[in-house]
DNA sequence: ACGCTAGGTGTACGCCGTACACTTGTCAAT
DNA sequence: ATTGACAAGTGTACGGCGTACACCTAGCGT
């Protein structure tokens, strides 16, 4: 009867309830702090019912990264291969960024997952379908690399920015004294990447436009290439 | 007595040693499986002992990282910046190769030792020197990404290969049949890859040569952009 | 001779993933 | 109506993890 109230028999789980609580719970409290406890929490059941869906972690970690990928927008048939890549390539980033924890789970997995290898399918799709040979196609994938996901590593960013905002500004003062010492080519770059040049504050990269400005880079190579039908002189 | 013939009194730990032995450990056994407990028994300790020398598990893995980056050749005098950071560039990736770990810790790591700002530093140096505007750099260097480093996503390799040598043929046969049929693009450009392309066994990518030819392509892209004095109308 | 200190120890806590044996609710076949 | 197979959820337990905290102890400067 209390059971009757409180637990008006719950809809059973399945694989997909799970995998999205998992998203959604990632999304909210970070990759690393999800764990098969804390999510079979939030599902209100306990940590073992989950191994019913899904065989482990690391399984579920896929699943995750799955639904991510069904997030990105199909492929519109579009004009060139160029454009149509561009536009794949930003969407993905647009799904990623949704869920800031895929990026380094893709990094980390082992990624032969059907949606992985679908989307991987579809991209080189383009290129062939461009004209390009399978040859040049081939070493453009490796090129593109993890670009194709829509992210690069942000080893970058921040760097000099954000000091905590907890220090006294003299001491904040002394420490931008060092670095500038001992890195100073970091810093002038830093110094016009913040678009008020004025304070220590407010450090901030344009992402979106960093990482076009990178995708075009490559995207313009790969069109040369193409052009003058470069070949590796090792395909085939 | 015992203790004598045992342990001599063991030259003290310190935290050089520490992070050799940890560098060393993972090197042989992955970083998956390094612990703060199995890095103490390597060194003949009791796990809380390291705690004496490094603060926790996190900064044992930035001081790992850095000894990695201290591996890399300093900068070489050269010519020209295309050359000066091609040459930086392959030395750091020998470096990473030699500890294959240290890849995936550059990614996961907040990483803003000193080691990693004095080689972004020096990266940054070689732009400027070679006539870059601060602007120009400023995006080249996001758009390096984490290639500054030697390394790239790798999400496409052994993608078809491979196939644990445990199946029957029969098995392999259908599997890669049923492959062909979902992605025949990805198994199109793995043939030609394949050097041989015969059989399924033996998939090969030159992985010096994807690098280096996406790492050219970039470098290009810089050298032009560098050329006709672009710049991104945000800088300054 | 003494006490400070750096380096090493031992115990313990709260997390984690998950193996394994169990209950229980559902439904098809009898 | 009874049964029994099966899928879903439970409970307990194990070994591993990072690390807080109190303790010991050797060696050194005084």
């Amino acid at each position: 009867m209390t059971q009757q109230l409180e637990t008006p028999r719950r809809t059973p789980l399945n694989r997909a309830r799970v995998l999205e609580a998992a998203v959604a719970l990632a999304d909210e409290v970070g990759l690393e702090a999800l764990s098969m406890r804390r999510l079979a929490e939030a599902l209100g059941v306990v940590p073992m019912a989950l191994y019913k869906h899904v065989a482990n972690k690391d399984e579920l970690l896929d699943g995750m990264v799955d639904v991510v990928i069904g997030e990105i927008a199909p492929n519109a048939a579009s004009a060139g291969w160029k454009d149509a890549v561009r536009l794949r390539v930003l969407s993905a980033r647009q799904a990623l960024l949704r869920h800031p924890w895929a990026r380094h789970a893709l990094e980390t997995r082992t990624n032969r997952t059907p949606a992985v290898l679908k989307y991987t399918d579809e991209v080189i799709g383009m290129f062939l379908a461009g004209g390009f040979s399978v040859d040049l196609t081939h070493h453009v994938m490796h090129a593109l690399g993890s670009r194709m996901w829509g992210f690069t590593q942000e080893l970058f960013d921040a760097a000099a920015g954000s000091p905590e905002a907890v220090m006294p500004p003299e001491v904040q003062a002394a420490i931008l004294q060092e670095m500038a010492r001992r890195y100073p080519n970091i810093l002038e770059v830093a110094r016009v990447a913040r678009h008020d040049d004025g304070s220590v504050v407010s450090y901030g990269c344009d992402d979106q436009f960093e990482f076009e400005f990178a995708l075009d880079l490559m995207l313009d190579g790969f069109e040369r290439l193409h052009g003058r039908d470069w070949t590796s002189g090792r395909g085939q």
